[in-house]
DNA sequence: TTGTAAGCGTTATCAT
DNA sequence: ATGATAACGCTTACAA
């Protein structure tokens, strides 16, 4: 049985809403009273239910966050960056990885809907026919951050200079003294890499420098990391791995 | 404004208990409530509040995940078999980074007791003095499962069997014929590496394989990843990243 | 089969 | 400066 409130207002003879207030730091307040109730809190090992505090006050001090898969090390750096930020203002993340799948990405961002977050940042599968279930975001009261725009819908965004990224490596190659230098693309249904290679191209092509189509690749699906790979685990009957 | 269980009592002129059993497909209605309800659910784009169902339940469908750092491999491909099996029971997992500090694992564990998560699963800072934190916990009613073995704690555990692991890696690799093996132990601090390497030279000196001090290596923090690492990003004035 | 009402632990609005 | 009391939205006995 966990001690509440009600219970500390008993054991101190004071009222519900006198501990309350003490317990989030409001004025008005004497010293005695304050002392007694966070004596008693102390004593009693009191933990506040911030889930009866998010019903209370509307606010869950929670965001979710969604991406594809936290094994990717765009995402982890990401995942990493956004929770940094999240805790220096008290809030903690709920992370959701929807997989190479749409209907997961649904299903997470429902699920968040009704945990009621308070804030949710969203990577969404960008190569999908339908978002309707993003738009569907912005007719309900929580707000959203999107990884990459999508095609008429007005709302936050954080975007990528994709072309500007891959003038940038192909400058810096170029002017390290390369010149045989090699792209490897993304799938084909991805904008980014596309638009990643034609600012590669055009750079080699302002500076004169020929391509070679040898050293151009396609299809790459991410990193590979150096880490042990385990696809398939749960199909396994044992596997080890090393811890850090 | 949200709509809620109340509202739909209203519309269908039904009680808030009957749109509730409905809605949590309890058994004992008519087919017609029950089309009732789901229809008006529908149509008023009902969404449950978790939060108010966690509060009454008493359980909130999450489980805190205690990491030390989501950039790392390791902990990257175990935070994704976790939300594996969450999501597989119908849980969403908050995730918490340590760092290297202790205080923010405190911190987080505390954090995630407030929140009422319904389990815990921690990968403790090891290299630690006090883990008075983790005892604490033993007395609380969140149930809890760590990544390593505690001395002195009666708890459940996940651990690893590093001795195993090294003989296993050594034997791999002199079965392929190879003698001059080097290696590259962690921090001195890490009983895990101790195991490891110990299981190595064991092994080498059981094959009559001599060990070259020469490709023996210390020190080593992790696994470098193959991704756009980002140290101290904060301070910068700019940035720029790749998406996948 | 459906309705009534109490309770979950807070916060917030009044009075006092 | 402190206390009653009503929300918050849901679940769950217990009645009807």
């Amino acid at each position: 049985m966990n001690i509440t409130i009600a219970d500390l207002a008993k054991v101190t003879g004071l009222a519900k809403s006198t501990v309350s207030g003490v317990l989030n730091n409001k004025e008005g307040f004497s010293a005695k009273t304050r002392q007694k109730v966070l004596q008693a809190a102390e004593k009693y090992g009191y933990v506040p239910n911030e889930i009866a505090r998010g019903l209370s006050s509307n606010s869950t001090g929670s965001i979710g966050l969604i991406i594809k898969d936290i094994t990717n090390p765009f995402y982890n750096h990401m995942t990493k960056g956004v929770q940094e930020v999240a805790e220096e203002h008290g809030y903690t993340v709920f992370l959701c990885s929807s997989g190479e799948s749409h209907q997961a990405e649904i299903k997470h961002i429902q699920a968040m809907v009704r945990k009621r977050v308070d804030g949710l940042v969203i990577a969404p599968l960008l190569e999908e026919v339908s978002f309707d279930h993003i738009f569907a975001l912005n007719q309900k009261p929580v707000p959203f951050v999107l990884l990459g725009k999508i095609q008429g819908l007005e709302c936050d965004t954080v975007e990528f200079d994709d072309y500007g990224g891959g003038r940038q490596a192909a400058e810096l190659l170029l002017e390290s003294g390369h010149t045989r230098i090699g792209f490897v693309r993304g799938l084909s249904t991805s904008r980014a890499s596309k638009l990643r290679f034609e600012a590669f191209a055009d750079t080699m092509r302002q500076r004169g420098v020929p391509i070679d189509e040898k050293f151009i690749f396609d299809g790459a699906k991410g990193l590979r990391t150096a880490s042990p790979q385990v696809p398939g685990w749960r199909k396994q009957k044992r596997r080890t791995a090393l811890p850090p």
